[in-house]
DNA sequence: AACTCGGGGAC
DNA sequence: GTCCCAGAGTT
């Protein structure tokens, strides 16, 4: 008997509770539901696939095992950590709430919304994943899967992404952790979540093995394929960036590290950066190392170019190598700037694309 | 409400 | 190539 109307509560939670025990991955994080593991885990987990996850956490885990561990590392430590995993907001945020956690509340993660919501780096998904998970408490959470799950099983056709459909999909989501049995809450958040990863997939949902199919108005309309509603994007803009490998007579490399705002805040990298219309790399290479660090060079030869897509644009990257032909490094436009001795390399933080142009040029070395 | 902020898995 | 992922913070 298809569904003619949206679902109560009491069809879904269930079946879908039954469903969870057995179908539930074994993850990770999912052996230590301490308040300190979920946090991790849930910010880890900040728009990044489980898969991408797992290897940061369980190193993450190794290196800071508790929130004490955490605060009491270097800022320097924590972004070495966290290098290549991206929106490095993430570790900063993370670091300063721990923190503020070992001084607002005497090193234990509190189990209030109210001060969950005050730490930096948790909204509101994350507060409720952490009082739920860890602390037992009736909190909801919304996050892509759960938004899509709620668009089909109630067949919202409007815009998910508005600030209408959005509030309507928390008072959904209250409204399910709401009608779980006692101490059931967590599970419950995690089914749906769990249900949106394995079952209720983006493309070619398997309603076939769901188990709410029946509850489903968007399945019972056979509309499940155009839920939730995508809206067109636009293309994104492309640039060219250049950067400089520079290295002296000791075979030092010259690195800049970024500054503590922006894009890759903190990180270390080469030098360089976006060319100009109609400007060739050459030029580019000498005015951007010229401008960010004060140094005169002169660009010998490609190493090798890199294609990468930030969020809101994407760059075809083309690294050169360069003699250091005049002036003392200094940080014009930088947060630092220092030789360093590849031995040194490993310890710093380095995003994606400068990891891959070091890696060419250790490449380069050895054959 | 719009914009910023990475990287990669899956198709 | 495209889509989108256990989102949060700023303007």
């Amino acid at each position: 008997m298809p569904a003619t109307a949206p679902p109560a509560s009491d069809q879904i939670v269930l079946p879908l509770l039954t469903w969870h025990q057995t179908a539930r991955r074994d993850l990770p994080w999912r052996r230590d539901r301490s308040p300190y593991a979920v946090w991790i885990a849930e910010v880890m987990l900040q728009q990044t696939q489980t898969a991408t996850v797992i290897p940061y956490y369980e190193q993450w885990m190794r290196r800071f095992p508790d929130l004490a561990a955490l605060a009491a590392a270097s800022l320097d430590d924590v972004l070495r950590a966290w290098a290549g995993l991206g929106y490095y907001a993430r570790p900063r945020q993370l670091y300063r709430a721990a923190q503020l956690i070992v001084a607002r509340h005497a090193g234990q993660i509190p189990a209030a919304r109210r001060e969950l919501l005050a730490l930096p780096g948790i909204g509101r998904y994350t507060a409720g994943a952490i009082l739920s998970l860890a602390f037992g408490q009736r909190e909801p959470v919304l996050d892509g899967n759960v938004r899509r799950v709620l668009c089909r099983l109630y067949d919202i056709a409007a815009d998910p992404n508005t600030a209408t459909v959005t509030k309507q999909l928390w008072t959904l989501a209250t409204e399910l952790v709401n009608a779980a049995p006692e101490g059931r809450p967590g599970d419950l958040n995690e089914a749906l979540m769990e249900l949106g990863a394995l079952i209720c997939t983006p493309r070619q949902p398997r309603c076939a093995a769901c188990p709410v199919a029946a509850a489903c108005l968007a399945h019972a309309r056979g509309v499940e394929a155009d839920r939730p509603l995508i809206q067109p994007t636009a293309r994104p803009p492309h640039h060219t960036v250049v950067a400089g490998v520079i290295q002296d007579e000791t075979g030092a490399l010259l690195l800049i590290r970024r500054l503590p705002t922006g894009l890759l805040a903190g990180l270390w990298g080469l030098p360089g950066g976006v060319l100009l219309v109609g400007e060739t790399m050459e030029d580019g290479i000498r005015r951007t190392i010229r401008g960010q660090i004060g140094v005169e060079v002169a660009p010998t030869a490609l190493l090798t170019r890199i294609k990468h897509a930030y969020t809101h644009f994407r760059i075809t990257l083309f690294a050169w190598r360069c003699q250091h032909t005049a002036g003392v490094p200094q940080p014009l436009q930088c947060a630092e700037v220092r030789w360093v001795l590849p031995d040194a390399l490993p310890g710093l933080a380095f995003p994606a694309t400068d990891a891959r142009i070091l890696q060419a040029l250790k490449a380069a070395a050895s054959a």
